[in-house]
DNA sequence: TTAGGGTTAG
């Protein structure tokens, strides 16, 4: 936006110092007698938009409407109060004729502090073109709006106009200016307005520290702070945050020491800072004494500390205590539910999580946007698509306009990880301004789907675009070559993310492709890899190559790779088991015995496999050989029939893999009670014929249970949709698209 | 002769 310029000015401002008209009409009463209208005084009592509209009734029934003053009052409420309305606001403003400079001013302040601040650049336009002269009130919410929409070009004209009005001294235009130059970015320019005024309190000062704390700066925010001359509690909460923000957790708790040794008080906002650095460290002892130090204080309860202290406790993985906190409370506000929800999620207990969630919609209180990303990834993880779906509706009708996109990025990555990716490409094509995160969601949904053609084709349509790719992307290319084992093309992959786009390798990358080497059996170039890793391989790395090892037989290299992962991980027992099937398949069984005992010694646990399905928005949940599920009796009558017509069908199940492996759910015997053909056989007899039926498996999928469940789709005639601990599987008409190949 | 700046769940 180009702000008027003066034509006989080099400056900005065109009509500021010619043409100031006044204010009041003479027929404003005396002010005492305006303030202490009971019309007026009733204006603070409002606490809707329709006890507004009755004072502004009865503000006209006394005429006091022809005031400018009830008018400026009315419009202040309208525009600032939380119980007034911006739009109301605005329409009132624009019956008067000619507003007075506070009536500008605070339809300015209104459009500032409202989700669309630039309404507040194009209001100011008018002020001056109107040729009323903005005061020192007016640039702190201007520049507020410059610094909430990164309107830097904006913020500089209007810079020009304080210059030329000679406000740059007032306090309040001061660390505006400031907190605008810091906030978008433009530190050099915020540290020239500090430098260049003597005006320098603590606040100015915290509003430049913020600055540098937000782009990591952490050393020049340190040294203004030891410069404030006098320390309020707001610079110490900044530097506290500042500290924890870039995970200085300790330095963070000990600059909260020395504010209490110094005698500074530490307010509500000390006291949250002070909690998320313990949530984020694990410091549940001091959070402990956070919490005795809240409850003796007038801060006793105060919710914002109740729910930092719930977010607290169920972040350091006490989620009773948080459970308790959130139970206690008398009224709880949105806060309060997200960071109960997310303590769940956080913590993997995802099906607290929906039930809470489920808890929320019958309370008064409206979820945002945060309950609804928290929800999501519950959907994602448990596969829970009909309520997904159910929330993507209620986005659709509640979130339509809202600007923060990784809303529907969300919703594609719920949408690939239940299965369902056409529902995510139709998400991700509808969005107006893709993000990076949702062409990034977009391309790991195809890779973990099996559509390397796609995945790779819209990664093209996005440099196209001129969308630069981070790192993220590429794990999602890298893992699109894995799935259709493609290792020549993975490979010019990570040779171009390093050498086109700049960007150094993580462990994600080093995975992918030690993964993908390694199934090709290309061992040679996977271990060069490793050797040449600028970090050392983690237990995932270690883990895809003894995977490797198993799928071409090699012993000797298996063993060398378990050791090391037994060193590595020794509470794992997934090395085990993969070193005992390397053994099985060289028939090496006094060795595949050792593996078992060293196994069973140690007390070791696999983790059972599970497998999750979602009938008419319920989650249920089969383990292997199920003996819980309320409806187990018709489940294992229809995995009877299943067995008897897949043997009809010609199925000769694998038993020797039984007898030799101990596979993914080792130790559980038959085959058939896999947890997978349980919920299948579940899906079938609970979900009309022909309907898809979707399965989340927490391990990987077994070969025999897979090849079962081809033949399951086309004698059933249904499509099933497996996701497994690391792809999906579409089966359908007797094949699976990822052409056996996981 | 009505008002305004810096910290604050993910």
């Amino acid at each position: 936006m180009v702000l008027p310029v003066s034509p006989s000015s080099s400056l900005s401002l065109p009509i500021l110092s010619s043409s100031t008209h006044h204010i009041l009409p003479a027929s404003d009463p005396p002010y005492k007698l305006l303030q202490s209208h009971p019309s007026l005084y009733l204006l603070s009592k409002c606490k809707s938009l329709q006890d507004l509209k009755q004072v502004h009734a009865q503000i006209i029934k006394t005429g006091l409407h022809n005031t400018h003053f009830a008018l400026s009052k009315l419009i202040e409420f309208c525009a600032i109060s939380p119980y007034g309305d911006l739009a109301y606001a605005l329409l009132l403003f624009e019956s008067i004729e000619e507003p007075n400079r506070f009536i500008w001013n605070n339809i300015i302040r209104g459009y500032s502090l409202s989700s669309n601040p630039i309404v507040a650049l194009e209001l100011y336009v008018r002020m001056i073109l109107c040729g009323t002269e903005p005061n020192s009130y007016t640039f702190p919410f201007l520049f507020k709006s410059c610094a909430k929409i990164g309107a830097t070009h904006e913020g500089k004209q209007i810079h020009a106009h304080v210059v030329k009005l000679g406000l740059e001294n007032d306090a309040f235009v001061h660390t505006s200016l400031i907190n605008m130059y810091a906030q978008n970015g433009e530190l050099g320019n915020a540290r020239l307005v500090f430098d260049k005024s003597t005006l320098r309190d603590a606040v100015s000062f915290t509003a430049l520290i913020t600055g540098y704390v937000s782009r990591g700066f952490m050393d020049d925010a340190r040294r203004l702070f030891d410069e404030i001359p006098v320390r309020d509690v707001v610079s110490w909460n900044a530097m506290i945050a500042g500290y924890a923000q870039c995970g200085r957790f300790e330095e963070a708790l000990a600059l909260f020491e020395e504010m209490r040794k110094v005698n500074v008080q530490p307010n509500e906002s000390t006291m949250v800072t002070v909690l998320s650095a313990c949530a984020q460290s694990g410091s549940v002892e001091l959070g402990n004494w956070v919490r005795s130090w809240i409850e003796n204080s007038v801060l006793g309860s105060n919710l914002r500390l109740v729910n930092a202290l719930i977010d607290m406790y169920s972040k350091c993985g006490d989620l009773e205590t948080a459970r308790g906190l959130f139970d206690g409370l008398h009224q709880r506000d949105v806060i309060s539910w997200n960071v109960m929800i997310g303590g769940y999620t956080h913590r993997s207990c995802y099906k607290e999580a929906l039930t809470l969630f489920h808890l929320m919609l019958r309370s008064n209180v409206e979820p945002n946007d945060v309950t609804l990303l928290g929800v999501l990834s519950a959907c994602a993880y448990l596969g829970a698509l009909d309520l997904g779906k159910w929330i993507h509706a209620y986005i659709d009708k509640n979130f339509q306009h809202m600007t923060n996109n990784s809303l529907w990025t969300s919703l594609i990555d719920m949408y690939a990880k239940c299965g369902n990716i056409d529902a995510a490409e139709q998400v991700f094509n509808n969005m107006n301004l893709k993000s990076l995160a949702s062409w990034n969601a977009m391309i790991s949904g195809l890779a973990m789907h099996g559509h390397p053609d796609k995945a790779i084709r819209l990664f093209e349509e996005m440099a196209n675009e001129g969308i630069k790719p981070d790192d993220i992307t590429f794990v999602g290319l890298l893992s699109a070559c894995t799935h259709a084992g493609l290792p020549e093309l993975g490979r010019q992959y990570f040779s171009s993310m390093i050498h086109d786009f700049n960007i150094s390798p993580k462990l994600h990358h080093y995975g992918c492709m030690i993964d993908l080497l390694g199934r090709a059996g290309m061992f040679d170039e996977a271990e060069t890899l490793m050797k040449n890793m600028e970090m050392k391989p983690d237990g995932a790395i270690w883990s895809s190559l003894l995977g490797a090892c198993r799928v071409h037989g090699r012993v000797e290299l298996g063993e060398y790779v378990a050791e090391q992962l037994f060193e590595l991980e020794p509470d794992n027992p997934g090395a085990y088991v993969l070193l005992s099937n390397i053994y099985a398949g060289a028939c090496r069984w006094d060795d595949v015995a050792r593996i078992r005992n060293r196994l069973t010694n140690m007390g070791m646990k696999k983790v059972p496999g599970c497998t999750s399905i979602e009938v008419d928005g319920v989650v249920h949940e089969f383990v292997v050989s199920d003996k819980v599920h309320p409806l187990r009796k018709d489940v294992y009558k229809m995995l009877d029939e299943i067995d008897r017509l897949l043997e009809v069908a010609g199925f000769v199940p694998d038993t020797s893999e039984v007898l030799r492996d101990i596979d993914e759910e080792w130790k559980e015997g038959a085959l058939s009670h896999h947890s997978e053909k349980l919920a299948i056989a579940f899906g079938l007899i609970s979900t009309k014929p022909g309907t898809t039926i979707r399965i989340v498996k927490n391990l990987r999928v077994c070969g025999n249970c897979h090849s079962a469940t081809k033949l399951i789709s086309k004698i059933f005639n249904r499509e099933i949709i497996a996701r497994d601990k690391n792809r999906f599987h579409h089966f359908k008409d007797g094949f699976c698209s990822c052409k056996d190949y996981w």
